[in-house]
DNA sequence: CGCGTTTACGTCGTTCGTAACGATA
DNA sequence: TATCGTTACGAACGACGTAAACGCG
């Protein structure tokens, strides 16, 4: 049993079996995958594959078994080299990070601009996912980081991180009934109108259609989309009223008026959700803490190597001058 | 990086330090591990020992942190191992248990026996251990199987499997006054009297010693001792009244009298501990489920996997029959 | 001078890539 | 016939053990 050996096993179930995809993806020769599963096979004394013919058809149980082990054991020859590139200094790598339109395009751009200014040679992966997808995302795909928002909940995976308060705006044109009152509105106001807001807000358990709910109203969701643009696209068009987070709304939006959401729409926390027991890279801790600067580099460290998950430290709310100071 | 390199730094860091011994342990010759380490700490680009002149003095604060990956990544490999040896229903093995004397000598042999005979290529390595050393000990020496004693409360580390449940006895010469009563003794009788019992109930949160405690009466431990056969013994010359556990009552104990103990010492229960995450060979199954037939085999691979902790079924009362049966 | 580590050297085993072959849809 | 996996072959590398040299107490 060998690393190698270990390492073709995964690539090969992550390549559908295809063994010659396989090994592109992990740089070697077809027939050297090939030749080290089977002894991989001829050591334990099982196949690890079902084959009909020549080809792979599946995972055996008994490979499954041995796939989940083989993962671990991947990934802490993985913390090891992380560890190892950190004690040298190393300053080039990878982050991959999976997370929601809105906080790629209005929350990350800054930090990750700053990460980028101190650590040029790495190379960073925004993946936009789905709301409901990310936290799969970054079980299944072996991501670094996700960052997510939640109306109050702490994510259920990984090590969850407070990084910053925020609340919805309501977003008209400058010339919109709502935005000549002169109190913003309040939910009863809002039901009036058609929404135009975030995906996610269909679902029954989005805290949108909950406040409406508790306060008996009704919700008219006009449209909705996966991301700030599209709806503010569509609240210039007239379509509807802009329910966004405040994170959303920029300088060149001055067409359009942000009046603060009804005190009914909670407030919302952004995380960041690290895997469990991975070591971070030195500029993993930096982004985040671009992010969060009440974060502490130790703390972080140590919650995410699973020893002990500190009491975080309340987040903060979200500022603009967040955005402009490091722009 | 290899898996021998990893494996080395391992041995070297359990054999103090010492390549040479560490070599002999892994099957090795000394300069093969020196030189593997030289390699792996070329490779990661720090040192992972401090030296002084030739011979090391200690891992380097990077090494500590390497190892301890180096330690998951090697448990990992012996899990791929373990569930390939039971896949080809490999019936040869080792299994170190820890436990205290007193389970050591009158529950596990019975269990053991019908495990040796089911599997008789097993290797079992018994280490006898003081209560509160236990746990420590399985952590830290990477036993497969700690079973311990607590009245009631879960022990912390590790998977806990409650086994069976068991009270205590009161044992004295068949003249001894209280033998000749006929109401076993209560807490008051009791505290008039010497008492012989284990080591543990020295200490404070001892339930024998907080029974007595709670009942504002006075607790005479007239000896301690760490194992059931010297605590009969002085029990015999008339040292005092033994307290000890119904396990350790045995038929060639027909000079002696046992008599139940006062309600106001509680029950205990058995349990096993199990570190989390490492497969069980088959015959570490086969032994628990002689301890405790009510536990399932899938269950309990799946708690010790870490998937889903059930909710154990009650711990039946512990009963001789239980000894005689496979005795 | 003994213990433990490092260096030197030769051998052996293993892995790897190239190329040819085989099977399958 | 194109695609994918297996087998065959030869070269290169790397790991290992033996033996000798080196430092330190």
């Amino acid at each position: 049993m060998t690393l190698n050996q270990l390492r073709y096993l995964a690539a090969i179930a992550d390549s559908g079996l295809n063994i010659t995809l396989a090994a592109e993806r992990v740089h070697a020769t077809q027939p050297g995958l090939s030749r080290q599963i089977k002894h991989l096979e001829d050591e334990l004394g099982f196949l690890l594959f079902t084959r009909k013919g020549r080809s792979l058809t599946a995972l055996t149980q008994a490979g499954e078994h041995v796939l989940v082990h083989a993962r671990r054991l991947l990934d802490e020859a993985g913390n090891i080299r992380a560890l190892a590139a950190n004690q040298r200094g190393e300053r080039q790598g990878r982050l991959t990070l999976v997370t929601t339109h809105t906080q790629a395009r209005y929350v990350l751009p800054a930090a990750i601009a700053a990460t980028r200014r101190e650590f040029p040679g790495v190379s960073i992966r925004l993946h936009p996912s789905d709301e409901g997808e990310i936290l799969a995302r970054l079980a299944r795909e072996g991501d670094d980081l996700a960052v997510i928002s939640t109306s109050g909940a702490v994510p259920a995976a990984g090590v969850a991180v407070p990084l910053f308060r925020w609340r919805r705006v309501v977003l008209v044109p400058s010339a919109h009934v709502l935005a000549r009152r002169r109190q913003p509105p309040g939910l009863r106001q809002l039901s009036a109108w058609p929404l135009v807001s975030y995906e996610s807000s269909r679902k029954p358990e989005s805290s949108l259609r909950r406040a409406f709910d508790a306060a008996k109203l009704p919700l008219q969701l006009a449209m909705t989309a996966h991301d700030a643009d599209l709806i503010k696209t569509y609240v210039r068009a007239g379509v509807g009223v802009g329910i966004l987070a405040e994170m959303a709304v920029s300088p060149e939006d001055a067409d359009l008026r942000a009046l603060p959401a009804p005190d009914a729409l909670p407030e919302c926390i952004t995380w960041a959700v690290l895997p469990r027991g991975r070591v971070l890279r030195d500029y993993a801790v930096r982004l985040l803490r671009e992010l969060a600067a009440q974060i502490d580099a130790l703390d972080l460290r140590r919650a995410v190597a699973g020893n002990a998950e500190p009491a975080w430290p309340a987040p903060p709310a979200w500022s603009n001058p967040r955005r402009l100071r490091s722009a």
